[in-house]
DNA sequence: CCTCCATTGCAATTTTATTTGCATAGGAGA
DNA sequence: TCTCCTATGCAAATAAAATTGCAATGGAGG
């Protein structure tokens, strides 16, 4: 890595600029400053003083002597010089409004491919591995799967229960049996496993789903957006995506993309029972007249 | 007042331990909180709540909602998380080289949405807009539209058929309807419109289907992928996506964003007939006792 | 249609951060 | 030693941020 901290970096040159008329006190706040940028940058003025030993006005007078205005001034320059540098730093919304522009001058897929991307990147903000591996445990150590979704999500249900059933566990689209819903929810027991997908708007179903499982023990998982996510009493876990900006992706691509990653780790953590179920259905495919696929 | 651990506590987890609670202030707020973590531990509650479009107060209640004291509270937490969190931080070779020992170590999530953006970004390749606008032209002036899919496929066009439904087309799922397809097929006309999907292995019905559709001279759109035998005769119009190398993504993100592009060029196309459905659709939504969506 | 309740914005208030006037300490030069 | 000058801390003043009471809004349920 060939770079400095483009923080120090500048605050390097400003400090060189100014360096015949740097004080004691002065000193003493830079090296704190430089030291650590990043709390610097958020920390306010007087925490930077305490910190370094001296008084809060001093912190000011250094500002000033650096031709800020002021402390607050001075601060904002240092947040600035952090997000200047790397890739990774371009904050979201410069990478959105670079993504709108394109969209702008492109056609209509361009937009829409431009919008899912910027979506699934925001993933990487809101959900963690761990929030995967806490879905793919609980699946994991469950008996049977309950899935449910209405509406759009019902086509993502079915399609999380497929791919469940193919990597061997006993999973249930509840959406296609509403009629049945009674006789499902009748044997529901705490080994059972409910994962409900809700976006926007909840149905009165889904609380009432939860409600159930949660009287009879058996564990929640849910998959929401932030807009949608009001379920009591709490999931035993939730993952809740991000709505993003207004127009930008509300289609399904992300949940689906958690569930693959959910259904992913599955096979990672599940001792090879997802390998070898996927193994035997790809054979009994192969074998049989049916075309299923 | 309840305290959380920031070494092991994440804003996503902080967000659906409180979901039921959560309003539609504290959604816009949470969204920008989320979208970027690092101004948002920078910024004071006045201007994320600017920037969110709600009220400063509203920032406040938030950070009361979540359990902690006060908006500073909050924000220390939100710093806290990002150097836990961040290999954001620290210098950049730090930064680099705990990227990579994520990389090597899992990331799953993070592998997962590398996959599917680049998939995404191969359809700017493989798909035009030409190639939408002739699908979006032949479902505008159909009658009916039957839309079949086997496997993961249903799943999909289950979903296409609900949204061309709600855009006010008549579209008919024909793989709900398995059944029932010798029905469906003999009404076939040439003002009918066949949508396949069909990915991997093409099934035995897609081209008896595409047969039974070319003899009653109704229109075939077909969506596939590369590996997808060729369909004989060959559909009016055909989008091929190019499945990117073994193990990228083959999950349905990328036909499923390609068939919204479709329906949202259908709205454009449609002098307003999937807009007034769609508003139509809504309000019936809102009047009804039925709990849709 | 009305009532009740939750949510939100506004405005007033409190709390915290920043700035400045002033006084003192220490150092350089007459 | 005295004077002048700068740097610093202290404390008061000012500005900004955070909080809270109150009222208006809108939606759910009677």
């Amino acid at each position: 890595m060939d770079k400095y901290d483009p923080a120090s970096q500048a605050l390097g040159d400003l400090i060189s600029r100014h360096s015949t008329r740097l004080t004691d006190a002065d000193t003493r706040l830079l090296d704190v400053l430089v030291q650590d940028p990043i709390r610097a940058a958020m920390d306010n003025g007087k925490d930077v003083s305490l910190r370094a030993g001296v008084h809060p006005a001093s912190a000011v007078r250094l500002a000033r002597r650096l031709g800020f205005k002021g402390y607050p001034e001075f601060r904002s320059f240092l947040q600035a010089n952090l997000m200047v540098g790397g890739e990774d730093f371009e904050s979201p919304a410069a990478r959105m409004a670079a993504r709108l522009v394109r969209a702008e001058e492109g056609g209509l897929l361009a937009s829409v491919l431009d919008s899912e991307i910027a979506a699934l990147n925001n993933v990487r903000n809101s959900v963690s591995d761990a929030d995967i591996r806490a879905f793919s445990e609980r699946l994991c150590n469950s008996r049977r799967i309950f899935v449910f979704g209405r509406g759009h999500s019902s086509a993502l249900s079915a399609l999380i229960t497929l791919r469940l059933v193919r990597s061997g566990y006993d999973a249930f689209n509840l959406g296609d049996q509403v009629d049945q819903l009674p006789e499902a929810l009748s044997t529901f027991c705490k080994y059972d496993v409910l994962w409900l997908l809700t976006f926007r708007r909840t149905s009165p179903l889904v609380h009432e789903l939860r409600r159930i499982a949660a009287d009879r023990g058996a564990q929640t998982l849910a998959l929401t957006d932030l807009h949608a996510a009001r379920i009591d009493p709490a999931p035993e876990h939730q993952i809740s995506i991000s709505r993003g900006k207004p127009g930008e992706s509300q289609s399904l691509v992300v949940p689906m993309t958690i569930a693959n990653a959910v259904i992913l780790d599955l096979a990672a953590i599940d001792d090879g029972r997802s390998i070898r179920a996927l193994r035997e259905f790809r054979s009994f495919k192969a074998t049989s007249r049916l075309t299923v696929d």
